[in-house]
DNA sequence: CAGTGGTCTAGACCACCTA
DNA sequence: AGGTGGTCTAGACCACTGC
């Protein structure tokens, strides 16, 4: 039974990961289960046993299944929503959830970057920059304000862009063809100053989670910095860890 | 000039990966220079492609490395301290950076899991669990308090061990065999009250980060379970993230 | 001992990019 | 057209685990 289909160009490793992956996600291979061995695997799709074992490390790599030496490989416990680091979309996530989100474009300017923003963004003297503030609510309440930095090279005119109606990463991909690919978050507690406070509609000295995020594109030359204030009673930050092994 | 050693059991390809690492440590790799192809590189040391290959990919998975389809393999610009979403340890690395570091066990018991433990560790019911208290410092101000919950069977006399000299993971692989794999980490901004106030000499009303952390084994089966408060003015937390892709 | 995953070879064809 | 990475094959030997 060779259910792979050998006309697309979908490669037959990737059609392989697939299907073992709609098994563990049906149920129909439940946690800590043995999967089948490579061979087996190799045998069942008519493939070299290479491919079907690139199709096992990548569910390794996700996170979705686990080898041992001489054992086998089974499937890994699921972890929360099994995601292993990824940025959410955030709006996505909410509207997923069922939650309203409403973007609001508090202002949009263009002006040279300051000393700074220069070095953050690794930008030429003189180079000019967006810089965008952003409310975003959820369920009629709002939850952070976001401060936004990005070259104006390399997305013109995006002021004219629909920024409260699309998410920005979207824009990014979409109108510039801009790939962004990893992110640094830092995060601290704060405590809400009076403009802070204004803005989101909360006393002063009420609970901040203040973030830095610095997105690079796939070759690392950084893309965006922003600034962003979290309500702290309505905003938790999720994130999945790898333990550093010592190596060898 | 093959300087790889067939004699030792270290697999070739993660020689090959070691000395690329080396040379884009130490500089003679420049960011965005490309690498030999991997055909050069099979012929350099003497092995198949695909052993080459293997190098490579181990690289780009690590975020070194990136390969461009019909360009070539280019070297990575630097973000950071180029580390993709790794635990770091906590006193490992503030010694590194020459801070003194001090943990006291504030306290240490044994004790049936209460039913919400229970379930965050998929205990049996009536099952014991260790309760850790401890309180670190880093040049002599207190910096975090941790509350750490562990079945009681996987680390049996854990309460005899140096917990205030060790680091508590490392007391886990060594003595217990247990290796931690992943982590999800959930980050919040609080307000201190009159108990964390009190454990970290700050005022009520102080920022605070607090932390639930929950490890599992590689296996994906939870092992531990910790609760973190931490000044808002004196630590803030780092992690790299990737951006999701619309996958296909 | 048989079965598993871990590594490696020598080929092959393809898709993509630059020229 | 020539070089690059992306996929795949049919073998092979090894190291580890369990019985």
């Amino acid at each position: 039974m060779s259910s792979l289909d050998k006309s697309t160009h979908i490669p037959m490793y990737i059609q392989i990961k697939d299907i073992i992956l709609d098994e563990i996600r049906s149920g129909k291979l439940k946690p800590e289960q043995q999967i089948l061995s490579e061979s087996n695997l190799a045998e069942l799709y008519g493939v070299n046993r290479l491919t079907a074992r690139s199709a096992i490390t990548q569910l390794v790599n996700e996170g979705f299944l686990v080898r041992i030496h001489g054992r086998g490989t089974f499937v890994k416990r699921p972890i929360v929503e099994s995601s292993s680091s990824y940025i959410n979309n955030f709006l996505q996530d909410m509207m997923d959830k069922g939650y309203s989100v409403k973007t609001e474009l508090l202002s949009g300017t263009l002006l040279p970057a300051p000393s700074q923003i220069q070095s953050e963004l690794s930008l030429q003297p003189g180079e000019h920059i967006f810089c965008l503030r952003r409310r975003r609510s959820v369920n009629f309440e709002y939850l952070v304000v976001l401060e936004t930095y990005l070259p104006a090279t390399l997305c013109p005119d995006l002021l004219s862009k629909d920024l409260e109606g699309r998410s920005l990463y979207e824009i990014l991909r979409t109108d510039y063809k801009l790939e962004l690919d990893t992110a640094q978050e830092s995060l601290e507690a704060r405590i809400a100053d009076s403009l802070v406070a204004g803005e989101l509609s909360q006393e002063i000295g009420a609970p901040i989670l203040f973030s830095i995020r610095r997105t690079s594109l796939s070759n690392g030359s950084p893309i965006e910095f922003t600034n962003s204030w979290y309500r702290g009673d309505r905003y938790s930050f999720e994130v999945s860890l790898k333990i550093k092994q010592s190596t060898r």
